[in-house]
DNA sequence: TCATCGCCTGAACGATCGTTTAATATACTG
DNA sequence: CAGTATATTAAACGATCGTTCAGGCGATGA
């Protein structure tokens, strides 16, 4: 696996195929003596270096967390941030898209704290399109923007089912393949576009949503 | 953990318990030994009668799949069809929401399968909804439906941080606590009732959108 | 030159894994 | 009732796991 003209440093060889075999098997389906095979090194160097499996693990979890801090900026600058994939394209060899897929999964204190910084900065985002009359103003600024990032966070986990059924691979660079993109982009620029409810019904569902509320908590009046 | 008026089958308690470890641990990190102790039984048991690991966990995803296509006509009959969530309420003691949000990431031909049928589902949904007026037209009728499924199915798969940032359970049932279901509906129900975007956005990005994908065409046809 | 120190390896250890096996209890059948 | 199939267990096997350990290699500094 270890190309001789590989410069990176022993320990970084191995936080990298870790992130590799993270993604790709989860954390307890992955092994560090393959991980150490990927890396071209010994089982024992791993642990040397990283303490334990978990250590490694917490590792990688902070790398690809500083990797998309890095990155998500730029996605933000190119106009594409109400979606969140498009801060995630596979870094140089580093599957981060596909690490975080899992990570979210299995549950991490570094990527959790990621994921709230996005929906952060999804505020942000939104507030900075509401005040330039780009984008429609909401009671729930917090709620929509959190629901936007999970959206996209979760196309983004299920990567795989999106592939199979849109044949959309929103893990890899979108803008590199525009026309096949559009499968995927056409639709949700659509529904973010405007939405997908009449107004008939969106009222009717809202009126019984309320009275629903209404029933809990009473004395509430509508705006 | 076994009750003593438990009358179920050896063989559905341990698949329940394989179900209940699955669901928390995913299937690498769950060992035939914890769902044993969980079903009452003994390791050798579980290998009598399901053969292996792996068959039984083929088995829970049978199970699963069979479960969900039993209670989703009734999600969809209840007018929240938009939200394929409303199907995957937890069903007795079985966490099949939580299972699937495992599997849908692990990978199951069962549930891929499952999936795709969930976004059937979702084409016909629309499509009875567009006839009656109550649904927007729309030129990528599978691409639409496909999407709002998978997004409703990343919310569920990433519901520890659904839960995190807005507070709402989505594996439990959203009905039986609708005030404060309401901060995960509300917004959701406006984004897909008016969209976000406003219309002078909505059609500047549709431009971009297609010039990028005209610059590809014309590259190619040139080249 | 030699001692030192960090990088690294190969072998091994104990634990745990999925699975097998032999044996026993229970239920069904004729 | 005898006989056979099924349900179930305890114990053990081999494989593999994460980790430890003793030591070799190569650069560095005095």
């Amino acid at each position: 696996m270890r190309s001789s003209d590989d410069t990176r440093t022993a320990a970084a060889r191995i936080r990298d195929a870790a992130i590799v075999e993270f993604a790709a098997n989860g954390v307890t389906g992955s092994t560090i003596r393959k991980i150490a095979a990927g890396a071209g090194v010994s089982p024992g160097l791993v642990i040397h270096h990283f303490g334990s499996k978990d250590q490694l693990r917490v590792a990688c979890d902070e790398y690809i967390a500083e990797l998309i801090r890095d990155v998500k900026g730029d996605a933000m600058a190119s106009g594409s941030g109400f979606d969140v994939t498009a801060a995630f394209r596979e870094v140089g060899d580093i599957p981060a898209a596909k690490y975080l897929a899992r990570t979210l999964v299995d549950g991490s204190p570094h990527v959790a704290e990621l994921v709230d910084e996005l929906v952060g900065d999804a505020v942000k985002y939104v507030a900075t399109g509401v005040e330039a009359g780009m984008i429609k103003p909401t009671e729930h600024e917090w709620g929509r923007a959190a629901i936007m990032t999970i959206w996209g966070l979760g196309a983004l986990v299920l990567h795989e089912h999106v592939e199979r059924l849109i044949g959309v691979d929103i893990t890899a660079d979108l803008s590199e393949n525009p026309t096949a993109a559009s499968a995927y982009i056409a639709p949700v620029l659509e529904i973010y576009g405007q939405g997908i409810f009449t107004e008939a019904t969106l009222q009717q569902m809202q009126e019984a949503f309320v009275d629903a509320s209404t029933e809990i908590n009473q004395g509430k009046e509508t705006a």
